[in-house]
DNA sequence: TATTGTTATACTCTATAACTATA
DNA sequence: TATAGTTATAGAGTATAACAATA
């Protein structure tokens, strides 16, 4: 099976590529497809099923993997969006009760943030979605590719970070 | 090198794993920290110095490839969006002068949108920059590891576009 | 002075649906 | 009837910037 063929039946984003395209710019386009094709999936599924976006999910998974919860500018560091946005999707989530506000005594700008009991099972509920919706997704990937891509991706991952962050 | 190590120095989305979390999804998360790393940086920059956004620019690479034109169903289907919103960046290119619609005469439905001239050079000045923001990016990855993360993502393409299509 | 968090604003993207004009 | 494209709507996310309270 090769890509032009492939291409020619399911066009995606990565079939903008032109034949004089560096390796790189390749390498780019087909992680973005991967990555919007599962993306968009799973946003679609979060709405239609858990009247919930990806956004939501994250905060509550961050949430969720520190009990003793988080400040809105640990939040804003992980999510890697700007302080305003943490704070509009927390009022939304503590609105339907999911998360909670705290003030904390030792600095009175700050508030911790936790899962509430609803949240935690709610979150649960949905991690378990997520994780079969990926499973899905993946199945018939053979695990040694799967490892592969793993590993691959987390040399990706450390260089983007240090080029990204260091210059520019 | 361990992601323990370089979680704690460098929080962001894939620091939401659980330890108990299946391969599949751990997997998930470290693409879509991979991708958003690159797509912020290249949003920002787009903006800072094109003024324009990342689906602006996905139109005119699409477009750049066929120099006879495309429909705006041809578009919607490329990029994964609906007709509607690939009407919205059209206005907003044509209004720049970058795309042009043309009527077809077989179809009096369709139109055919191109890149007009200033387009084709707007467009090539971007898609340089934009290949060195990638290049540099992703340089100091050894080109047997891009190679294989390259092949790797190819059958994550294939395996998801058949799932998510397929079945539901 | 710097940081934490909030508020306000403006913009883009997106899905959905109703609509037209053609086919 | 089905398709191509438009229009209108409503909602979400985002960056930016100004602001208050606190450190």
């Amino acid at each position: 099976m090769n890509d032009l063929n492939f291409n020619a039946v399911t066009p995606d984003l990565e079939s903008r590529i032109r034949p004089e395209d560096h390796g790189d710019l390749r390498l780019w386009l087909r992680l973005l497809t991967c990555c919007n094709l599962l993306e968009s999936d799973i946003r679609s599924r979060l709405r239609t099923e858990y009247e919930t976006t990806l956004p939501r999910f994250d905060l509550m998974a961050q949430l969720q993997r520190v009990p003793e919860g988080m400040k809105m500018s640990e939040l804003s560091r992980h999510m890697m969006v700007t302080n305003g946005n943490i704070t509009g999707i927390t009022d939304q989530l503590e609105k339907e009760g999911l998360v909670q506000r705290t003030k904390v005594a030792t600095d009175r700008r700050s508030s911790i943030i936790k899962l509430t009991s609803k949240g935690k099972r709610t979150f649960a509920k949905m991690a378990s979605s997520h994780e079969q919706w990926i499973r899905h997704a993946m199945a018939g990937m053979p695990e040694k590719s799967k490892r592969n891509l793993f590993e691959a991706l987390g040399e990706l991952k450390l260089i983007t970070h240090t080029q990204l962050t260091t210059h520019s």
